[in-house]
DNA sequence: GCGGTGGTACTTTTT
DNA sequence: GTACCACCGC
């Protein structure tokens, strides 16, 4: 293994570098300015497993950086001997980024700082062959895998339906998050899928090796298993990285920690008994843990000491981020949680005009982004806040409809977080399908995936032949298909437009090496037909995807090869998105982490959404424990403002259903919260006890500030309320969502409420906001009424929806002022394709669209056709 | 090869 | 309620 004859022997500690350096040292270098003392001890303590638990907005990634700067400013390894692993392109991105403004160039000779797949790839690439791969192997993703493994549920004969691929999928992934072959998942796993689990996953393993390919947990599983059954390879990585960081230590699985483990303690018994030490440093925060239903394990994180005996643990507790009264309900939140490290965090800078964590109640999920779309308005006008510096933070991407709706209707900038990915869109796919064709002419997966894209009459029983063919005779699709169009096997209409396929195919590889990539790609797709097979689509969406196909090629340039490119896909799929127009951002508390916002906002803290019931079913307390660390999560991205939100009645999987605060509001404590008054909303939680959780503040009126919840118009609304929320409960019944957890709707609290189906009396505490009539007509018919109100405009997304284009299709025209349009204008909308315009109403236009039928739009939305 | 229909699922998401 | 998928019929 010569590998390694670029590295150098390292700079021993003692060595006259480090010396020397020591030496100088009594004055720090720059960048341990403004450090203080703990994040200093995280950056100097070199030697030995550290442990950093770093609390939200402690100056984390600050360490991590500085503490890299200092290993290679002082001598203590080279560049190429430090490996520094995260879990997203983006971090690793941004840590090498950080890194080179300290020491500069010198980060160019990391190669080992990326993510755990990335680096799984590149030890994988040296020694496929030990594993049984060739090094050009191909990286699945999920569509590949899932329709690999469809061809194997079905080749065992098994129904598809019953089975399905991607159950099997996910399965899949669990025993490779835990580190797990074949040979060594759990009976109970084994027998699943009518007995044949462990078949098929090795079935699944043995396809791809002869298709030459890795999943993702391969990237992982198979150098783990190298590791093992090499030990001399295993020496070599030893020898190499004496320095080890790891950030977000909470969310590794087990395979992840079995990978680290290996790499980071010699074997007892080893040979090299002076060899330096491996120094291994792990920074998280236990508290931020929110990835345990992907695999995640908090354990390993709680468990540092003792995996590795001596570890020094350094905690980051001071916050540079967030104002007192938000720490302080975030830290008194989480404190609720009983397995935790521990860690309190305070700030220095405490100011008494610093608002407290709001608390808000609404009447559904409509009336909750209209009052949230106000209150963002109000902050913009009356404070001169960007709405850059704004975020709603949901729990469920379903609850994002509402707001986008709200905010269309507003004309309010804002921008989706954590939609459908670049990468992940079907043009992007196929397009990828060709350029791996191309370049690796195994890819039977990908073959598959465009042999009729565009439609060429290569139908289901074509392609069944050529598989058989291949199957029969141990070879790759593509070259059955070469050898079958020389032979009778083939009507002579397919015949002859596989034919053409083919040497299509052999002559876009000739031009592998000779043609400019991109030039070479652009071609690949003209040829094929695919290009013009969108320029014909008249449909709204085929101008994005040829856009979208433009944008690929562009962004190839960057790369040398198609080769290069594909790797570069596989293994990173998001793509850089803007930030140029001021917009609010909407996107699930996960994607916030490692995020933060002046003000943050943060809808749907009801039982059942927050914490979300599958949680609570499936997770049980440590399911509930993550819940709340999403809250914290969520409650520590806010600099400023944190403003929560919990509504009555909400929407789930199409029924309405009356729902109950979050226990989490109950949690928070008293000293940093403000309960806002409803005042343009009705909030009501008068009656009724919380189920099984004893009595809830948020229960009576009392706690509400100037609380108006002792006048008429109240007890109206919370009679109104009882009346249908007791009507509602008969068509609930036990489908999961209430769980235990139903509100007990308390007729005895509120004896005014029952009989007369509250409705009508309830009607002046709506009116003006509801609709004189909606309250009626919820209570009256006793169930269900979505409390439907408004032009129900832009019945939105479905996948392509404002979230697809997002950022491109925030509105230009913010004010309402007199459109640039006129009826009988032919327009151009990304969603809905081309059509004319039949009316104009300041800057909002009624379209008829030629595919899409009338809607009501935005001017900003549309552009002359 | 398509378009309509019916059945089903429906938290969170990276690589 | 709705979105997606799979299947069936033309």
């Amino acid at each position: 293994m010569s590998d390694f004859n670029e590295s150098a022997p390292a700079p021993r500690q003692g060595g006259i570098a480090a010396r020397a350096m020591a030496a100088r040292g009594a004055k720090a270098p720059d960048y341990l300015s403004g450090l203080n003392p703990e994040q200093r001890a995280a950056v100097e303590t070199t030697e030995g497993p550290v442990l950093v638990l770093a609390g939200a907005g402690t100056g984390k990634t600050r360490v991590l950086t500085t503490r890299i700067a200092h290993i290679l400013a002082t001598g203590h390894a080279w560049p190429s001997q430090i490996l520094a692993v995260t879990f997203t392109n983006k971090a690793a991105r941004e840590m090498k980024q950080r890194i080179g403004l300290l020491v500069g160039g010198e980060v160019e000779g990391m190669p080992w700082l990326g993510t755990f797949h990335s680096i799984g790839v590149k030890i994988l690439r040296r020694h496929a062959e030990l594993v049984g791969l060739k090094p050009n192997f191909t990286i699945l993703d999920t569509d590949d895998q899932i329709r690999l493994i469809k061809q194997l549920i079905q080749a065992e004969n098994l129904d598809d339906k019953r089975w399905p691929a991607r159950t099997f999928a996910t399965m899949l992934d669990g025993w490779k998050n835990k580190g797990l072959s074949p040979k060594d998942i759990p009976e109970g796993d084994a027998r699943a899928f009518a007995g044949k689990g462990r078949q098929l996953y090795a079935d699944y393993q043995n396809r791809l090796l002869t298709l030459n390919a890795c999943d993702f947990g391969d990237l992982l599983m198979h150098p783990i298993a190298l590791f093992k059954a090499n030990p001399d390879v295993l020496a070599d990585y030893h020898r190499r990285f004496r320095y080890i960081l790891v950030d977000e230590y909470q969310d590794t699985n087990v395979a992840q920690y079995l990978w680290l483990r290996l790499l980071a303690q010699r074997p007892r018994e080893t040979s090299a008994k002076n060899a330096p030490p491996i120094n291994i440093c792990c920074v998280g925060d236990d508290d931020q843990s929110i990835y345990g239903w992907r695999g995640a394990e908090v354990d390993n994180i709680l468990r540092f000491d003792k995996d590795f005996p001596g570890a020094a643990v350094i905690r980051l507790e001071r916050n540079y981020r967030s104002t007192g009264h938000i720490l302080g309900a975030a830290s008194h939140l989480i404190a609720h949680n009983e397995d935790r490290l521990g860690k309190t965090l305070f700030t220095d800078t405490p100011d008494p005009e610093d608002p407290k964590v709001e608390v808000n109640a609404g009447w559904d999920s409509e009336e909750e982004a209209r009052a949230i779309g106000e209150a963002i308005e109000d902050l913009q006008r009356r404070e001169d806040h960007n709405l850059n510096d704004m975020a709603i933070l949901v729990r469920a991407s379903f609850q994002m409809r509402a707001f986008e709706d709200r905010f269309v209707t507003m004309g309010l900038n804002y921008r989706v977080i954590g939609g459908p990915r670049f990468y992940e869109r079907m043009e992007i796919r196929d397009a990828l399908a060709y350029f791996r064709c191309v370049c690796q002419p195994a890819d039977d997966l990908a073959f598959e995936r465009i042999v009729n894209t565009p439609k060429r009459g290569l139908g289901d029983a074509t392609v069944r032949l050529v598989h058989d063919y291949a199957r029969g005779r141990e070879i790759p699709l593509i070259a059955a298909a070469g050898e079958m169009v020389e032979t009778e096997e083939l009507k002579p209409k397919p015949r002859n437009t596989l034919r053409a396929l083919v040497a299509d195919f052999r002559r876009w590889s000739e031009l592998l090496s000779t043609s400019k990539h991109t030039e070479l790609a652009e071609q690949i797709l003209d040829e094929s037909g695919y290009t013009e097979m969108w320029q014909n689509d008249r449909s709204a969406e085929a101008p994005g995807r040829l856009e979208n196909l433009k944008e690929l090629i562009r962004s190839m340039e960057a790369y040398e090869s198609l080769p290069s490119f594909l790797e570069h896909v596989a293994l990173v799929m998001d793509a850089e998105q803007e930030n140029e127009v001021d917009a609010v951002s909407i996107m699930t508390l996960h994607s916030a982490k490692g995020l933060e916002f002046e003000t943050v906002f943060l809808p749907g803290w009801e039982e059942g959404l927050f914490p979300h019931q599958r949680a609570l079913d499936e997770g049980g307390r440590s399911g509930l424990e993550e819940e709340r660390r999403l809250a914290y999560v969520g409650i520590t991205r806010a600099k400023r403002r944190a403003k929560i939100w919990f509504v009555s009645n909400r929407r789930i999987h199409g029924l309405w259903q009356s729902t109950i605060p979050s226990r989490f509001l109950d949690e928070l404590p008293e000293a940093h919260v403000d309960v806002m008054e409803a005042n343009t909303s009705y909030g009501g939680y008068g009656a009724g006890g919380f189920g099984g959780y004893g009595a809830s503040r948020w229960d009576g009126g009392a706690a509400f500030k100037q609380s108006a919840y002792g006048t008429p118009g109240w007890k109206r609304a919370q009679a109104a309320q009882a009346g249908f929320a007791g009507g509602d409960q008969q068509t609930r019944g036990g489908d999961g969502w209430s769980g235990g957890r139903t509100r007990e709707i308390s007729y005895e609290a509120e004896p005014g409420a029952r009989g007369k189906s509250g409705g009508t009396g309830g009607a002046s505490g709506f009116a003006g906001r509801m609709g004189a009539d909606a309250p009626r007509e919820r209570a009256g018919r006793g169930h269900n009424q979505p409390p439907k109100k408004g032009l129900g405009l832009y019945s939105s997304s479905k996948r392509g929806g404002p979230r697809e284009i997002e950022g491109e299709l925030v509105a230009k025209s913010v004010a309402p002022e007199a459109s640039r349009f006129a009826a009988g204008d032919r327009v151009f909308h990304l969603k809905f394709g081309n059509g004319t315009v039949a009316g104009v109403e300041g800057n909002k236009l009624t379209v008829d669209f030629d595919k899409a039928g009338q809607k009501r739009v935005l001017d900003g939305f549309v552009e002359p056709a």
